[in-house]
DNA sequence: CTACTGACTCAAT
DNA sequence: GATTGAGCCAGTA
């Protein structure tokens, strides 16, 4: 398991609770800034892991890109509306309000 | 070894 | 806005 690989679950595993984050956000925090399509593999290799909420990861735009891998296309999306994150269309409307910006590395 | 594929993003058009 | 092309890099065939 890479370093990389390591820092981006250590990040996952801190995203507050009714929070989310982006793919993006979590490659820069995680030192490789262009890696987002990463981001989301490795967080398919994790997915039975309960301990990394990866319903709390979307694309830049909102969009819960990643509900396919779930073991039910909506439980990504009840997961979310769980915490309080209101999902309409695949999409967290206004969902710069729930962002949250990973801690950047000096 | 080469080729192709992504839970993505950005810049240019 | 939409579309296109490139960068990213681990995994798979």
């Amino acid at each position: 398991m890479s370093d990389f690989e390591k820092r981006v679950l250590d990040l996952v595993r801190r995203i507050p609770r009714g929070r989310v984050t982006t793919y993006g956000h979590l490659a820069r925090a995680a030192g490789s800034p262009s890696a987002a399509r990463m981001v989301g593999y490795i967080l398919n290799r994790q997915k039975f892991n309960p301990a990394i909420p990866a319903h709390r990861v979307v694309n830049r735009r909102g969009e819960l890109t990643g509900r396919w891998h779930f073991e039910t296309p909506d439980l990504m999306r009840r997961l979310l509306e769980n915490e309080g994150v209101p999902v309409q269309d695949n999409r967290i409307p206004d969902f710069m309000q729930y962002l949250w910006i990973p801690p950047m590395p000096e």
